[in-house]
DNA sequence: GAATATACTACTAATTAGATAGATTTTGTA
DNA sequence: TACAAAATCTATCTAATTAGTAGTATATTC
């Protein structure tokens, strides 16, 4: 499940992209646009600005503009910044490898092998998608011949 | 993110799958052979049974085991079991929808459009997969040509 | 230096995850 | 029929995470 924080960013990160080359926005504004609680939005528009996402600017006539052109951004960065990796389980994230506790063998560990087709799927997906546009992949699904 | 309970739920299912026709489990055994807590399992065991995938019987002699036939059982059915819709967010679930609140337009949201992807990806795995094999589905990436 | 913005610090409330304890019911068998 | 083994039920409990709020500090512009 994707977290509140992370709708709540790509929702600000896609306004930011639809705005982008018009000068700082308000964090106001966009709270209020896309009726986000504004004081939540503080916090995750600053994480993506250290991140290296977003720019801001303090004082009058300030706010916060994405940093490089939408084509640049992919929705993937920002969830990973969000919610942390994209993997359902730590043992076939790319990003954050971690072993289960409790796991046996993970060379023969079927849950590994489903989860890791669903890591790479979403990723794929996640990766290839940027601001600027509706989803770029294209997935075709086809039952592997035994 | 999968939760343990869903992690340990399918090592349990699987499990159960391999001792498919040799009768009744002892939810003790599976707790020890899998280094899961035993009574986190009772509940996941029950939460199971409950939905049709586990038969049970008490007593001596008694135990878990599963109620058909491993191929006849996907890895879908017991991730939604244990952890609720495969779906990222609410707006693109099939089993459990629900609208965002914050949402102003549904049908142009790009953040739907590409988590709708996401879904289908995964449930198009998880759905696939029974807990007699490695995954049945191969997943082909490309790029959409503008 | 006043007004306007973001940045930072520090909470808090609600929910979910991950269990644990102990009593109860069912069943096989001595 | 009594006993022991096993699942089942009831009732909590704690820790972590998520979601959000309040207030203050700092930077910028006019």
């Amino acid at each position: 499940m994707l977290s509140k924080k992370a709708k709540y960013g790509l929702k600000a990160m896609f306004y930011l992209a639809k705005k982008y080359g018009k000068g700082p926005i308000l964090i106001s504004d966009l709270a209020e646009e896309e009726h986000i609680p504004k004081k939540f939005l503080e916090i995750i528009l600053l994480d993506m600005k250290r991140q290296g996402l977003l720019m801001s600017k303090m004082g009058k006539g300030g706010g916060y503009e994405l940093s490089k052109h939408p084509d640049n951004i992919f929705v993937g960065q920002i969830v990973r910044i969000l919610d942390g990796p994209l993997a359902p389980i730590p043992c076939v994230s790319k990003t954050a490898y971690a072993r289960c506790a409790e796991c046996k063998n993970e060379k023969t560990c079927e849950i590994r092998k489903i989860m890791m087709q669903v890591r790479d799927s979403t990723a794929a997906i996640l990766d290839h998608t940027t601001l600027s546009e509706a989803p770029k992949a294209l997935f075709i699904v086809t039952k592997k011949t035994k």
